[in-house]
DNA sequence: CCTAAATCATTCGAGCTGTGAACGATATTG
DNA sequence: CAATATCGTTCACAGCTCGAATGATTTAGG
């Protein structure tokens, strides 16, 4: 075997896979929840929402790993749908704590089952032995690099 | 169980760990490669160029799933590190056939170098059976979503 | 042949996403 | 009470990619 490393090389590796698949799989979901009028950071804002309870748009931007101004934004799109509410903490009045409001929780569950209907787009055709080998992969992996 | 689904089924997604995942994961190669004056796409280029032997940007461009003026752009840059050489095909002068040079080659060795790199470090602490079945997992699912 | 249509590489302008530097309001510290 | 820090917000800007327009070349049709 030759010491020369190639394409052959880079496509076996985790990260090639890892990364371009992310990609796919996003974009899938991504034209998935577009018909609830959201992209995917939304989605990831409210489920960050429904985690821990009320929390300030700092706090919020850390977990995501965003900037404080995206933040901003997001939240005023999702404001506007109605599915998240903006309150002065009273304690701190600098602070704004966000809230899923019904129709949030809503967009939340709808979200959740875009998600799903992904999975199963992509794991058609594995056996149950390779998807659910898939997921604990992932899931190890996530648990390892992902803020929880 | 509810029938609500909220934060917790959306984190629970293969869609969301792969996406977050991958997203971290092309972070890192990236973040490696550009020691080498490139970024992933770059890299993508080279391992189509080593795949197939000479290639036209048309070709490239439908295999790496861009437009084709951002072949042209990529070229430039490795045409610029002297890492690929644009000759124009004489059976049909409208193409650029693009070949990967000596340099490219050692160019897209370090790549690979970097890619098992980012492996190791997302890996590790994965005990060898996990990290297979992952590997697995991901292939059998690139095998059958992404052009091969 | 010779003209019309198609194809290739290239350039250029535009859209989208996200960031970082200000700024005003509020809170904290000494 | 003054100085400093923090929060949310706005705004200008950089990075990345695409799509339309262009010129060169090839192919198809009469």
């Amino acid at each position: 075997m030759s010491d020369v490393k190639g394409a052959a090389a880079l496509r076996a590796t985790v990260v090639f896979n890892l990364g371009t698949l992310g990609a796919l799989a996003s974009d899938r979901f991504a034209a998935r929840v577009e018909a609830l009028g959201l992209k995917p950071k939304h989605a990831g804002l409210l489920a960050a929402l429904d985690a821990g309870s009320a929390a300030s748009q700092q706090e919020l931007a850390t977990r995501l790993g965003v900037a404080p101004s995206l933040i901003v934004a997001l939240a005023d799109q999702l404001q506007e749908l109605g599915a998240v509410e903006r309150v002065r903490d009273p304690e701190d009045r600098r602070r704004q704590a966000l809230t899923l409001t019904a129709e949030g929780r809503h967009l939340l569950t709808r979200c959740a089952e875009a998600a799903e209907a992904t999975d199963a787009e992509l794991t058609a055709g594995l056996t149950d032995a390779q998807r659910s080998a898939l997921t604990t992969g992932l899931r190890t992996l996530g648990a390892r690099h992902l803020p929880h």
